[in-house]
DNA sequence: AGAATTTATGTCAGCTGCTGACAGATGACA
DNA sequence: TGTCATCTGTCAGCAGCTGACATAAATTCT
């Protein structure tokens, strides 16, 4: 078997910034933890690494991509699910397959159950945070809404169905997700539960208030 | 008839504060228009208007809320025009013709107009007022959801459906303008007419979508 | 192995956004 | 007219963020 693409041993070089990036992270949320997101400043975490402020901006465009960038890879993990879906599959289906994997992959690592619930709870409670996310929703969107393009066969640029139906699963998702932190869930199956609870309602809801019931 | 809510003869202190409200706009988007808008400084705003910065952070929270603020009154109306809609009218009828009522009133304050596009313009081409708009979305969002739900006879805090279509609404709308954002289309008219597109698309599109075809 | 090259990091210097605290000016109102 | 509330200016400072240049480390080439 063959080396996949591009991987062909990290070396030294890339996990050392593998390991720095992991440390800034840890130590972000440590402090973010122990002393809220607001009042931890950036010169207190590379401190706490021992890197200079520079560095930081060098991995991350700021605090809010740091504290979003935990997150950022469940919703790559999305992309590449999504992608690998079976083409005849209904756009819907397809949507609800792939979380129900997202779901399944951050159930399976489980070292990072408790980051995951901390991260959740840190950003739904912090309006900048939320803002932040959903400028990732919105790149997320794009990207989502090319790969649907492409089940569904039509031009991206021209025909606004694939954004117009990214858009609102995101919505759908976004809805669960805000219910969740109003009533303080954050753990894996809690939060799965509830998306699939509100993706229910979504499809038996949307179609009726749509058409005009 | 009687006066409406406190609003009886605005004083000459109202007057004036409204006046440096209107002059910070209006120098906030020559400035705008003539250099961008990252590369205009909040002390070139207020040395225009000859106020002090500590006085603009008086009257917005930021570039940004100046930025979005023109757009946020017309958010106000369509709250308005939505509360004083019928009960009977089916909710998603309701948004279509509260939507319309607003762009009559756009194109009624005939001066407004070449504002208007401006401000879009403005706001579409710049990805932090673009996310800044977002926020204020999400605003819009819960307080559609609140009059929602008293149409639908319902409980905000229990059931998630007002805020299901107020988000998928909104989020109509929003694909709506970026859509026109990114074809130049930024006249209330063309604007209007896209809105009112991407709504049929949605009514058809959505209900097929969502029920699994 | 040693030189050459690329890349990550540190240092420094500076701008911009934003806020608290206090003092002075100005409209509101009796 | 005088008192009071509110608006405004000044100042001082923190935090986020960036460019430019120098240094150190890793990778590659010979």
């Amino acid at each position: 078997m063959t080396e996949t693409s591009a991987a062909p041993a990290p070396g030294l070089r890339e996990r050392k910034k593998q390991r720095t990036r992991s440390a800034l992270i840890d130590a972000a949320f440590d402090l973010f933890l122990a002393k809220g997101y607001e009042a931890t400043t950036i010169d207190e975490i590379v401190a706490a690494v021992d890197v200079s402020q520079r560095t930081f901006f060098r991995y991350f465009a700021g605090k809010e991509d740091l504290a979003v960038s935990v997150m950022r890879a469940y919703d790559q993990l999305f992309l590449e699910l999504l992608a690998a879906r079976p083409t005849e599959e209904p756009p819907i289906a397809a949507l609800a397959a792939t979380i129900n994997g997202v779901f399944d992959e951050v159930r399976r690592s489980g070292d990072d159950h408790a980051r995951f619930a901390k991260v959740r709870d840190l950003i739904e409670n912090n309006p900048a945070l939320a803002m932040a996310q959903l400028r990732y929703f919105n790149e997320l969107e794009q990207e989502m809404a090319s790969i649907l393009a492409r089940r569904m066969d039509v031009e991206l640029a021209t025909d606004l169905r694939p954004t117009l139906v990214a858009a609102t699963f995101l919505t759908v998702m976004r809805v669960a997700f805000e219910g969740c932190a109003r009533e303080g869930l954050f753990q894996p199956d809690e939060v799965a539960a509830r998306v699939e609870e509100v993706f229910a309602m979504a499809s038996e809801t949307l179609p009726r208030v749509w058409s005009g019931g």
